[in-house]
DNA sequence: GCTGTACCGTACCGTACGGTACTCTGTCAA
DNA sequence: TTGACAGAGTACCGTACGGTACGGTACAGC
């Protein structure tokens, strides 16, 4: 991936937040300072450019690494709280919902892979960086669950509730800092008095 | 409403289902047998085509009524299991799925207001219905709580969780009957757990 | 200097679709 | 019987956009 689409990629990706999916080539290609048939031979067709411009966002998002060892109940809550603080706040984001949206209406059409995609890199991720916490805890005598899957379920229930669903129909309130602070709290405490041992 | 309109009406739900919100009014005419003309002179836009048929769904939609008297904590439990069933088994119905991708895609693009439309029947009318129980259920000294807000928030994260969102980014499956059964008797209890009192 | 390559800018083509106009047919009331 | 009207069917128009073609420019290697 050159320096050179990764610029194309990212004007993409400013397109999508200021007019989401509805933007033409030639839109991209002016923002960009390119040639469409450049734009056309790089990436094939839309679509290309669309999952290439998705991959790319996907590929600079690292999620915060999360402790497995030395866990107390508190070390325990502490990592869930920031965890679940990072992840509304990435959640709530103006190019979140630009590509939840995307990915979200091209699923529907069933015409490109951008649905799985989001999907790989939206909850599918939680789960997996969420899941060695979980079965860390456990080991450490912290939480007590059957099955992890489930507890993954719960705590995204906890933390994320009906918040992506509202940002992504258009409401305009959205949780600033401070909210999402307290969401991120009262989640984690939740989580531990419904899955906490001890 | 005449009855013809509500024919055409079901028809473009029928398109939404099958295709999602791409289908061009030409389809809606020849699946529902009627002019495009008439289209417009009833509809006034593609717009208002679809913004009526968001309408004539929502009006079909009739959600359980939930006790508010006499409660005892295991007609609360109850009441929200059963409400928690209903609702998850609407929210991962295929005309649910279509509707909610068209209004997210339309919010995005922002120039309807069929996101709006769908948040008030959705996520809004749940907590419309959900708050009276709550309040019912503090009133009678089974629920602890100091924001009705956040029970709703609360209960609507224990019961739907990622369940939409994913159904939304095309994951194939979806749970089943029983499945939500369980999901939904988890909820309730985990929710009595939060907020019951004694 | 010559040639090939990469790329920009833009003109262009085909098509799909929203929206309109017009014709034809059935219905109903006077 | 006839005139008015509603609505089906269809032809048509304008436009937006995906995709292609091509001319012009900068630059690298020889």
């Amino acid at each position: 991936m050159s320096e050179r689409k990764q610029e194309v990629l990212d004007a993409v990706l400013k397109l999508m937040v200021a007019e989401g999916d509805g933007f033409s080539v030639a839109a991209v290609a002016r923002a960009a300072s390119c040639s469409k048939e450049t734009l056309y031979k790089w990436f094939g067709d839309r679509d290309g450019l669309l999952t290439a411009t998705v991959r790319w966002q996907a590929s600079k998002v690292r999620m915060p690494k999360l402790p497995q060892d030395k866990l107390t109940r508190d070390s325990l809550e502490a990592a869930l709280n920031g965890f679940a603080e990072n992840w509304l706040t990435v959640l709530t984001g103006d190019l979140s919902i630009a590509l939840n949206r995307a990915a979200v209406s091209h699923a529907g059409s069933g015409k490109s892979r951008l649905g799985a995609i989001v999907l790989t890199n939206g909850p599918f991720a939680m789960r997996q960086r969420l899941a060695p916490l979980f079965e860390a805890g456990r080991a450490a005598g912290l939480l007590d669950f059957d099955e992890v899957d489930t507890a993954c379920r719960t705590f995204f229930g906890l933390v994320v509730a009906d918040t992506q669903i509202r940002a992504l129909l258009g409401e305009d309130r959205r949780p600033d800092d401070t909210e999402i602070r307290t969401i991120s709290a009262t989640a984690a405490a939740h989580f531990m008095r419904l899955y906490g041992r001890g």
